[in-house]
Order: structure tokens, then sequence, then C-alpha cells
DNA sequence: AATCATATTATTGTATACAAAAATATTGAC
DNA sequence: GTCAATATTTTTGTATACAATAATATGATT
């Protein structure tokens, strides 16, 4: 019997392999924390629900394992690996240390173009501040980080920032719920801008360190309580 | 008619799955340079190659996709990624800064044990300059590195720094042929011994970039000769 | 001979088939 | 009832089958 199958969708420029958008659809259900550490990846399960065979699905968890963001037990499966407080609070640190790198070299490299585009992002952030608007702030403070990380002028480094900045994105997302946290991280972005602007490395550096730091010592304050709570 | 085929091999604790020796081997061959930029990984040839269908082919090609060794068009096939020169000077930049963050927190965090084993990786580095036996120095070499990321205190840093380090490892075994390069590097690793015994953070910080940094200059160097010498 | 349209082939992406190993259930001995 | 040994089921890993698209060849027209 011949079955007359649609291997794909070619809608605009879209995706275009199953096995790809089941990647992307599998990372984002992590990272938004659908899945629990160590809950194994079901293929049959996961077939069924995307309505697709085994064969993308393995394809897809290939790139999950390659990620970090699920391991692969030989002959027992794949299961999804949540990083740990430990192993959080030291992604936290490479972030900071990162984004000073990035602060470091951009503070030599930054075109007019980009402060301009960074004061517009603070300026856009504030009135989200105001307006109390978490998700407007989220997306300007974003442009703000990923402005820096491009004019670092190296876009490996601004490729690698970006690449743990996504992986961080709902842990960091948690701690601007915390009370006047939001006006903190302002006064910090400010600080960033003025050291870019005066062209001093070694203070970029430092606010962004301290900014990034920041985020992680409230993360683990929630963590903490978050904690102490469940006892 | 029923193939006895074998799955897979036991032997030991070894790869179990082909899917992973395959991206393994097909890894080392990017790497040692047997593949040129955008070779086509061509799918039926791998699988008469290494012996197996399609599939686990398939699956390891995915793997090279996300750590970014190969390209993948949608239904034109997988093509090899090599970094261009201005790729691959970023990268060492890249190394240099990442190094750097190592080996300032290293400088805080360094155990007494650690630091007699770089004192020994430096000695046998010694020796084996003056016996020429390049071989070693590099062995020695990375040893020395190595404890530098983990001495870091932060195994998610040490891992990305090893990560980047094994990518470059075939372009910085080039500069390392340079005359007097082996000697010069033994007095930069001398200077970070120093500073880290001191527990000076910034000096530690700057005596690893810069001594990465010398690596991507030499190598940028034997690129511009090899250039002008095809000329 | 050059160019465009069509036919042919090759290759990718997915589905299905099947063997080996792991997980689970069942049975039997004590 | 508990534990161990065997049988059954599930699931993984790989091979093969097949449809859709890309690449190439063929041929008609000028």
């Amino acid at each position: 019997m011949i079955v007359a199958h649609v291997v794909c969708s070619y809608i605009g420029g879209m995706e275009i392999r199953h096995a790809d958008r089941i990647a992307d659809a599998l990372e984002e259900l992590v990272f938004t924390g659908q899945f629990n550490d160590g809950d194994r990846l079901d293929e049959i399960r996961l077939a069924k629900q995307f309505g697709v065979s085994r064969t993308p699905i393995r394809e897809a968890l290939q790139r999950l394992v390659v990620s970090g963001i699920a391991e692969q037990l030989p002959r027992r499966g794949v299961f999804v690996r949540q990083p740990g407080p430990v192993e959080l609070m030291e992604m936290f640190e490479t972030m900071a240390e990162i984004e000073a790198v990035c602060g470091r070299l951009a503070a030599r490299r930054i075109s007019d173009a980009a402060l301009a585009e960074l004061d517009q992002a603070n300026r856009l952030c504030r009135e989200a501040v105001s307006s109390h608007d978490t998700d407007a702030y989220y997306l300007e403070n974003e442009r703000f980080h990923h402005t820096i990380y491009a004019q670092s002028g190296n876009s490996y480094l601004a490729g690698q920032a970006l690449r743990l900045h996504r992986r961080l994105k709902p842990f960091r997302r948690l701690q601007l719920r915390l009370r006047g946290r939001m006006a903190q991280s302002m006064a910090e972005h400010e600080e960033i801008v003025a050291a870019l602007k005066a062209g001093d490395d070694q203070r970029a550096a430092s606010a962004l360190r301290d900014h990034v730091g920041i985020q992680g010592e409230k993360f683990r304050h929630l963590m903490m309580e978050l904690r102490t709570a469940a006892e």
C-alpha cells in the first residue's frame, strides 16, 4: 500500500526538516521547565506526540545530547539534564566573566551608533520599569546585552555569550521578579554605558561582571528561600 | 531473508553505539584536516566506508552540526565547516580571554597540590625542550593548561575552556614548530606560575592572556607566510 | 551550437522492519 | 511470602523501503 505522507512543509523560509523543528521544540520544553531532571525522553511517546516516526525524533535527541541539555545512556535512553544549584551558580559565574570580557573588548571597539543603541535600550527599559511591564523590560534588557556582545568585535565570542545567555534565560527571569531588582539593574546598566562611553575597559569589565554576578546572587537567594520553604 | 547483523560490539567499556563511534571518528577526521572546508559529507559514501547503514551516519552528522564542525543545508546535505582565518583569530582571542578568566579565578582558589603539579609539568616541559621532544612538550603543555582550567574552581567554565582548547589543538600545534617558540612559551609558563603562587589575580590573568594571545599571533604570522608563499 | 523544457537519476528526509539488550512480569523453589 | 531463575514485553539501535526534492542528463526548438 502506498501512503501519501507529506514529508515536510515548505511554508516560507520556515523549518523544513522535522528533526530540526522537533529539536527546537524539545529544547524549548526543557528550558521552560516542562521536563524535570532525569526524565526519560521516550522516543515512541514523542513520536506519537509530534505525529512523526522515531527517526526524526532520534535525530533531534542527538542534538539535545551534544548541546548538553540531555544525557544519553547507551541502550537505556536519553534523559533530560537540568542543571543543579551548583552547576547553575557556575554557569552564572561563567556568564559574568564572559560578559566582562565582552565589555572589556567593547570598551575599545564600540561604535557611536551602538552606544546610542544602548542608550535607547536603557531609555525603553526605564519606561518599562515605571509601567511595571516586565516583558518589555526583559526584551530591552536582552537587546542591551546582545549589543555589548556584538560590540566585542569578536563574533565567535559573541556567539558563545549568546548561547550561555539563552541557556540562563529562564533562571534570569526569575530573579527579575524580586522587589526593586529592575530599578537596581537599571542603575547597573547606566554604569556600564558610562564606562563604555569613557572607553575605560577595566571599569566596563567590572561593571558587567558585577551586574551579572548580582543576578547569580539574587537567583541563589531565591533558590535558598524555595529550599527552606520546602523543608 | 534474515540477516544476522551484529548491532554493536561490547568490548570492555568501549563505544556501544555506532553513531557515537562514527561521530568521534568524523570529528577527528575534520580536525586533522582530512576534509576541506565545504566538502559534502556524503551519507551513502560514509555508510559504505564505515560499513553501516545511513541511519547511524545521519545521527552522527547531527552531532557534528550542533558542534559547529559542519553545516546543514536542508535537502542539500551536510558540509564540513573549517574555520577561516578571521574566525580562527577570533577563536584564539576568545581562548586567550577564557584562559585569563580561569587564571584570575585560579589565583584565588588554586591548591598547593595543583601548584606543585604546574611546577612538575613545567619541569617536564623544560626537559622536553632540551631533548627537542615536541610531542612530550605538547603533552605536558596540555597538562599545564588543563590544571589551570580545573583550578578555576568552576567546572562549567573549565569544560568550556577544554572544548575550545581541543578545537584549537591542530592550529596551536603548528605555531609550536616555530624556531624558539617552545623556549619562549616556557618562560611565559614560569611567569604564569609565579603570578598564581603570589595569588595575584590580575597578573595571572594578564600572563595567561598574553601567553595564548602570542600563540594566536604566531599562528597568524604562519598563515600570512603560507598565503604569500602561495601567491 | 545554445537554450529551455522535460525526463532521468541521485540524494535527502521519513517511515517501517527487525535484532539485541534492557526492563518487567511470571513462575517455581524454599 | 521471599528470592532467584526464566519468560515476556519494551525499548533501543540499525537496516531497509519509499516519497519528495535537488541535481543531472536528454532532447526539442531555434
